[in-house]
DNA sequence: CACCGAATGGGTGCTGGCACCCATCTCGCC
DNA sequence: GGCGAGATGGGTGCCAGCACCCATTCGGTG
């Protein structure tokens, strides 16, 4: 449609999503482009792990919720890298904490299902070019802010969770109760109860089952 | 690819589903077939209710998780019109519960986002022939097992939640309180506990965790 | 009609989740 | 050395969630 980044060199994309059906779509919107080119698919994240070891791309489109290992856990693992490619999360989900997890996990861009053909392929150029955080779509407040901060230099307050509370969190989103957490960790209940709680305060939730839906939102654990 | 329902006479297709990408892929293949063609669009379930108003269709092609008015409600209010046309599910999640949840709605095929372009068009033909609950993909043998069971005529145990139920478990997943949800049915809190109590008995269950993402694998609540 | 299942509502009691208080110890970092 | 943050643990108290008991009112279906 516009500019390619280099006149004759396609980009080269991994694609990975679980539903063929999804993955066909997208594809067929990415490969219409002149400077886009799918060389790969994977059905989950680790199948897309394992095919960066064989195979060269300048960019991943991760979707968020996948089997096995899902686009976050991805991220993390590939960001990790020596030379790691653009990273491009998708998600179905208009949820400012997802989207907050997936700049914690490398990505450098967070596209929703639900734009259009248009917005998906700025997206996938703008982070070839190494532009970050390009957010089509309507997003709150929340995130536009902490791009602000970031621009200005600011320091973010690092709402995210300790390792600890991330082990927490896991356990209680799989129904755990406070004494089987307690014995797993080899921890005292109360000191369970504790970590429990400001996970609770950091969040801003209420319950359980709250904390439950963030965790499968943040891949901790499956649904 | 083959036989064509009636020569000339192309199936009218509703399709309605919350993200535009998903959207256009399955579009794009429906309407490659000479036989079948999408003629409206809905991004949610409400959208699909209202339109079928307006336009005359064969058949419905749903998702399941989508916002305002699930797939699921959106079948269940369209199959008790009139005339109902022939309602195909689309689902992300291979899961039984939800699987029988959508026979009870009235779907007539339940078919995964994992399949192929094919499965699909397929499921699609079959609908309309009349051909009920063809299901392209690896379901677990508890499916076939209950078809055998439809066919053979024999009341099958109802494992599945009643509407009520259901409507508990998706404010409990959302995490309403036990006080809140009795106020938004208004009806009392001790129906509620009630309810709740027999949803967790009826699903083998202990806790509100566990109905959360046994809620969000069904697709009753975003994640 | 008589029975069953779904939906409604009540009572009683236990306990686990959650709130709000306290403290100590050990890191890394300035 | 001191300071903040993370991890650890304790006490107290309230109340919601959950278990197990009871009943009534409908609507269908044998």
């Amino acid at each position: 449609m516009s500019t390619p980044a280099a006149p004759g060199a396609r980009t080269r994309i991994l694609l990975a999503d679980d539903h063929t059906l999804v993955r066909r779509g997208v594809r067929l919107i990415l490969d219409a482009e002149p400077d886009l080119e799918v060389v790969a698919e994977a059905g989950d994240g680790a199948e897309a792990v394992a095919l960066l070891r064989d195979v060269e791309v300048d960019l991943v489109v991760l979707d968020i919720a996948m089997p096995r290992m899902t686009g976050l856990q991805a991220a993390r693992e590939i960001s990790r890298r020596p030379h790691p490619p653009k990273l491009l999360m998708l998600s179905m989900h208009d949820n400012e904490q997802y989207f907050f997890e997936a700049l914690k996990a490398g990505a450098s861009g967070y596209v929703l299902k639900s734009v259009a053909d248009e917005d998906l392929v700025g997206a996938c150029r703008a982070a070839v070019r190494g532009e970050a955080f390009v957010y089509p779509g309507a997003m709150g407040t929340l995130v536009r802010d902490y791009l602000d901060r970031l621009r200005r230099g600011e320091r973010v307050p690092e709402t995210v969770l300790t390792a600890r509370e991330d082990q927490v969190l896991k356990l209680v989103a799989e129904g755990a109760s406070t004494r089987e957490i307690a014995r797993l960790l080899t921890i005292s209940p109360k000191t369970v109860e504790r970590h429990r709680a400001n996970i609770l305060a950091k969040l801003g939730m209420n319950d359980r089952t709250q904390l439950t839906r963030y965790a499968i939102r943040a891949g901790l654990v499956e649904p």
